[in-house]
DNA sequence: CACTCTAATGTTAGCGCTAACAATAAGAAA
DNA sequence: TTTCTTATTGTTAGCGCTAACATTAGAGTG
């Protein structure tokens, strides 16, 4: 059984194959009764469009890169495994890119360049999502690219992130509704706009259930599970403790459960901690972290997405990205684990 | 300027382009004199094949397929952007399997099949490169595979790995030289054979050092954080503490660091301590903790590198591994980091 | 009813490369 | 010298698909 062609769609479908080529690349021009006669056939022979023959006939390369920094191994890992999943599912390869030397080597144009010269897009990732110097080459080069989580900048390109205020409000509410009510937060790095974004969502969760925030209760971190270990430290030295954390990523509260330990205090019985992002560390950690997930695959499903379809009308519109449309928001999860649960 | 070609080589070198083809492919029929001088234009022309084309026509793939579990995202992380950088280079694509569901859903193979159909080849890493039912579908299909750091049925396929054994000694014999008596270890779960050479080296380390190794400093542990942090809490509330923990891995290592800290002791001034692998938890942790890094993107450029080469002569030996030849051990290194610096 | 126009489909050629076989040259053997 | 090898290079055909142009059928028009 050799492997299912163009050519026997055709010949099942007595067409040609130029007009199985047309239905295998949604070309309008092709009559409806005939496009779901094939699809039909295609669906039941299983074809399977051969990847390099396409790259060779049509100068598309079907390839997507993905430009990261490998420092958060976690989150990007989640996000490549989505790439790459999708891709193989429709025909296209994935090409890592990392720029994580990029502070030390801003050089980084040639090397990138290497790769670019035959992508169809690009997907940038944080932090690499705000890095100025690229959107300008990547525009400048005319390439094709989707970010992710941007907080600068935002109509540069078409970008996909999650609702990071209302996640926060959410595990907040959730840890009044677990019968706390000294919740204290430990803020992210106040150069990236997403720790605004959950502060705020942690105060206006605590104003709507009418609870006072004391300032005592709010430390500002950097997303280092040092700075996390400091502010739980400071936190849990109060004469009046918080009975409840929310740190703002998952490596700061990690510290804050060092720090609980440390201080023989039981969690979740006598402090809760909660987290976000869900990373490793969040299930590596003991008691596991309760914390918000990112979307991270769909994300990435999406971001391919969009970087195929804007590819496929590539030349009609320029880049006119003023349009507000080039915003897409996807849906986080909470995940209620060990280290929020029922008390007392 | 368009994209240098093989024509473009055999036009300047006078020769046809089969002969071109030739040099690429490193086949022997050509004279060493002719595959200088087209070598040479080649370099001068940075001509780079067409993959597609390649692939196209000569019916391999150029596709390298890797199996892994995310559940050490850092680990396969390393590992992957290793194998990408090497494919790039090579003009090879990756495409990635998970198959972490593989314990709840044993019907892994249809899925596999589906990219295994298309591969030249494909790395196992660990623990899947333990998977007897992966291994035997792998031979039955008669599809290449090299396996990362395996423990079983080391005849069954090329595998590569580090010295475990060697790299315990190393570290544990650093902190005897830095004045250590009193040093234990947390061994890693007994169902995985690094843990037993991790643990040996420790043992060994200490003899010749002569130093006794007390029976209630080595404790069981099982490469999780929770085991670590029951491990470390046992030997820390000994009437005589080891000054100095060596961990079987960077979790458990971790767990030991929130354990000092919890009972007051100050790392590495009161206790050293240090883990194993270089994950990324590694210097998430404050102190920063000293570990073996694992060789794993040179792993990942050997692993792909004898998945062509076999695949080069395929064909000719059937499958005869009996040959010991079969292993291939790189180095590692050690990283001293915060945790286990030079002390009073 | 001939005539243009459009929608739908078909034809031709070729993307860049390599298998498989063909051809040639240069020795070696007879 | 002739025939047979062997080493080296060339030729032909086609991998599976798609761009670009060509054709056909059908609808609309005066």
């Amino acid at each position: 059984m050799a492997k299912v062609k163009l050519k026997d769609i055709a010949d099942k479908a007595g067409v040609s194959m130029m007009t199985v080529s047309r239905v295998m690349n949604k070309d309008p021009r092709v009559s409806t009764k005939t496009r779901e006669r094939i699809s039909k056939i295609v669906e039941e022979l299983q074809y399977k469009p051969n990847t390099a023959a396409r790259h060779l006939a049509s100068s598309r390369s079907y390839c997507i890169g993905i430009a990261c920094e490998f420092s958060n191994a976690s989150y990007v890992n989640k996000f490549l495994a989505g790439s790459l999943r999708k891709c193989r599912t429709i025909g296209y390869h994935v090409v890592l890119d990392e720029l994580g030397e990029l502070n030390t080597k801003p050089e980084l144009r040639p090397q990138d360049l290497l790769d670019v010269a035959n992508i169809d897009g690009i997907v940038l990732l944080p932090p690499i999502s705000d890095n100025t110097d690229v959107i300008e080459y990547l525009k400048q080069e005319n390439v094709n690219f989707v970010r992710i989580a941007p907080n600068i900048d935002l109509l540069a390109s078409k970008y996909i992130c999650m609702d990071d205020y209302q996640a926060a409000f959410d595990i907040t509410s959730e840890l009044i509704n677990l019968g706390r009510k000294r919740i204290a937060h430990i803020i992210g790095s106040n150069s990236q706009g997403v720790s605004r974004l959950r502060y705020q969502g942690y105060l206006d969760a605590l104003r709507s259930h009418q609870i006072d925030s004391k300032p005592e209760y709010i430390i500002q971190g950097d997303f280092s599970y040092k700075s996390g270990f400091e502010g739980a430290s400071q936190l849990l030295s109060l004469p009046e403790p918080p009975d409840a954390i929310f740190a703002a990523n998952d490596e700061m509260a990690a510290a804050t459960i060092s720090v609980a330990h440390m201080k023989n205090m039981r969690v979740p019985d006598t402090l809760a901690i909660v987290g976000f992002d869900d990373t490793e560390i969040a299930t590596i950690v003991w008691p596991q972290l309760s914390t918000v997930r990112q979307p991270l695959e769909e994300m990435a499903d999406l971001a391919i997405e969009l970087l195929i379809n804007s590819q496929r009308r590539a030349g009609k519109q320029p880049i006119q990205a003023q349009d507000k449309s080039n915003r897409y928001v996807l849906d986080y999860k909470i995940k209620t684990r060990e280290s929020s649960k029922i008390k007392t």
